[in-house]
DNA sequence: CAGCACTCGGGTAATTAGGGGT
DNA sequence: AATGTCCTAATTACCCGAGTGC
């Protein structure tokens, strides 16, 4: 259903995406380019963000296990 | 033939696409400028952009393909 | 006719992309 | 494998004053 909203769609920027996880907007480059992360790009080639996408993976699902988290103990 | 073209010409504002694309509207003009929009110009020199255009613009990225956004056939 | 928001045009900082190396 | 930093080139964002659109 939700699958797309092309018309009400509000695009964050690489430096605002950046800020919201504490990274460097390279990173978030890296994210986009390894599939993780939606990018639409400008007719410049700079990219932008869902909002709705990086407000998704802000929220934080506890039970969703990420590579690298190893269960130990 | 790839021509869609309604009689009704849906023109829009550069602040309406600078607005799709999350951009400055003086950006929107540089692409029009580069020639990678389509602008018509009103009389007084001020430019219009086709809605059909920009539409496919933003969303003409066959490139990434999110895991429960599959088509259903 | 007058007024306000928007766009035009040009010029200058700030971001971003891309590759490479830690 | 993943992130941060360095570099250069390209793209984009904000500054101004004047004209257009409604």
């Amino acid at each position: 259903m939700a699958s797309r909203q092309p018309e009400t769609d509000e695009l964050l920027t690489p430096a605002e995406v950046a800020a919201l996880f504490r990274v460097d907007p390279k990173t978030v480059t890296r994210w986009a380019k390894a599939g993780k992360l939606t990018s639409i790009r400008t007719l410049g080639g700079h990219r932008r963000y869902r909002a709705s996408e990086v407000r998704q993976l802000l929220e934080g699902i506890p039970e969703q296990r990420l590579p690298g988290d190893a269960e130990l103990s």
